[in-house]
RNA sequence: GGGGCCAUCGUCCAGCGGCUAGGACGCCGCCCUUUCAAGGCGGUAACGCGGGUUCGAUUCCCGCUGGCCCUACCA
């Protein structure tokens, strides 16, 4: 069989990272099965339409390195992909099951809907449509049709059940009773989802549905769909959902959501995939760190699970810094260049990617660790943190003193700049650490810093002696209780 | 209110009748070490409850409890 899957976000607004790990999964099996995998804009809301949104789903998706075969941009056999340009199709549709009794017109105004619906639950009853314009004679419904505003409704049957077999959840029964009169086609000419995404999928041969889990609970009213029009449904999964912290599907007021906000944290994108395919799908072995072309071979539905997960920032951050130190260092070059300035000194900044490399989480936390590097005005330690403990100023002063003579005369490398000072140390009496510390501070102002031997060798012989001159003369100048 | 789904460490997963219940994140130690990381080693921590079925249940069945989703002329 040709596998054939589709993704169909809602332009509604922009990318959301539960929609990218439904994308992933429908794009592994596409891809491990040599199928086709097709994009679609189910856009039959005009009202919650966002214009920008198609070009956040473009955006976003090219970024994580998402590709499909078909959709609106790229065409396709079973064009056109947006559904707000497919309404006539909808419309002769929802008549064809008006006409074989499938379906039924309804005249009822949103006024009556709600009126009936708050008697409803006023006696605790059931709240549903009272099926109230099902009676209506066909013919009668017919010449009504033609001048009324109206909407199409399914006609479910009064009882018997409806079952699917899901390719996560197993098998799941629903009563009929339970189902109201569907709205199929809406009284401005649009189709619901419930109608669209039916016709579509089997105009569009659409061979598995993959969706998210919250979709299960209306599946029987696609399925009826597909029994009125006579086409065999085709084998259906439902996603796990990705869950905010709390325990509720994962929405804005949990943090960031949209994919552009990772991107703009510093993500690398076969990170966040990695990460997020491990939220409801593992391989069955421990193994867990993988490249798309990994997750290709592995990934299976099989084993997809039921339960929703949770979403954990520091476990996606664990992963992200796996792969920023698994990047070459030209690769990682580029994507850190991205996160500085744009003054600053590419070819300098190249050279400090060995440094930061081990030291980083997200991209974001770069221009931080290396700003030391590009802005002298920036670097100003204060006087009371030159001081190691245990020390005096004046100590201080000499110790900076015989750093900055090693750093004039030693050979220009890591060990001969590592060798003179420790001997420093040693003639002065101090720690190594300590010295090293009070260099760390006079050259970056910082006490967290990459290694202060290789930075020395960054900053260059004369940018670095220069801070060790300002920091003796800070210490100098510095208050009377610290002299 | 109705319908549906789910249930193993705090979190993400493994387990698919017999395991000292495993891995990862986090956290806590130790090692390495010029700070911070990274890395290595070790530790902490879970089968929601009650009934069955079975020689034996985390695993199968039922009930309960809890959580979530849907219940629109939204998707």
């Amino acid at each position: 069989m040709t596998v054939r899957v589709r993704f169909a976000p809602s332009p509604t607004g922009s990318l959301h990272i539960g929609s990218v790990r439904t994308t992933l999964y429908n794009y592994l099996f596409a891809r491990q099965s040599k199928g086709t995998l097709i994009l679609r804009i189910e856009d039959t809301d005009q009202e919650r339409f966002v214009p920008e949104a198609l070009d956040s789903i473009y955006d976003g998706l090219g970024w994580v390195g998402i590709t499909w075969d078909e959709g609106p941009r790229e065409g396709g056999p079973h064009g056109p992909y947006v559904q707000s340009e497919r309404l006539s199709l909808y419309q002769e549709r929802a008549r064809a099951l008006v006409s074989q009794g499938d379906a039924y017109p309804c005249f009822c105004s949103k006024e009556r809907l709600a009126s009936v619906r708050t008697q409803q639950q006023t006696r605790g009853e059931v709240t549903r449509y009272d099926r109230n314009c099902r009676t209506i004679e066909p013919a009668r419904a017919a010449a009504r049709a033609a001048s009324e505003p109206h909407v199409i409704r399914l006609k479910v049957p009064e009882d018997g059940t409806i079952a699917l077999d899901d390719l996560v959840y197993g098998h799941v029964e629903w009563p009929l009773r339970a189902i109201e009169d569907q709205v199929l086609l809406k009284s401005d000419g649009f189709p619901t989802y419930q109608l669209a995404v039916v016709v579509d999928d089997h105009r569009m041969r659409i061979s598995h549905v993959f969706r998210g889990e919250d979709w299960l609970p209306s599946t029987p009213k696609h399925l009826l769909v597909y029994r009125a029009f006579g086409w065999e449904a085709p084998p259906h999964a439902h996603l796990p959902n990705v869950l905010g912290p709390d325990g509720k599907k994962l929405s804005k007021r949990h943090g960031a959501t949209r994919v552009e906000e990772f991107r703009a944290q510093g993500y690398l994108p076969e990170a966040l995939l990695n990460y997020l395919a491990l939220i409801g799908w593992s391989p069955g072995t421990e193994e867990e760190v993988f490249d798309v072309a990994r997750m290709i071979e592995l990934w299976r539905i099989e084993q997809v699970h039921k339960a929703g997960g949770k979403w954990d920032r520091e476990r996606l951050d664990h992963f992200n810094g796996l792969h920023i130190r698994a990047l070459g260092p030209d690769a990682l070059f580029e994507r850190l260049a991205a996160f500085a300035p744009a003054h600053w000194d590419r070819a300098l900044l190249r050279r400090t990617v060995p440094l930061v490399q081990e030291r980083l989480r997200t991209l974001a936390e770069f221009p931080d660790l290396v700003s030391f590097l590009f802005d002298d005005a920036g670097v100003k330690p204060a006087a009371a943190q030159l001081v190691p403990k245990k020390r005096e100023a004046a100590e201080t002063v000499e110790a900076l003193a015989q750093a900055a003579v090693v750093t004039r005369f030693a050979d220009w490398s890591a060990a001969a700049l590592e060798g003179g000072l420790r001997g420093a140390a040693d003639e002065l009496g101090w720690k190594a650490g300590d010295l090293f510390m009070a260099l760390r501070l006079a050259v970056t102002g910082k006490t967290v810093t990459p290694p202060i031997i290789d930075s020395i060798l960054l900053l260059g012989r004369e940018r670095a002696l220069a801070r060790i001159e300002r920091a003796q003369e800070a210490l100098q100048e510095g208050p009377p209780s610290i002299r």
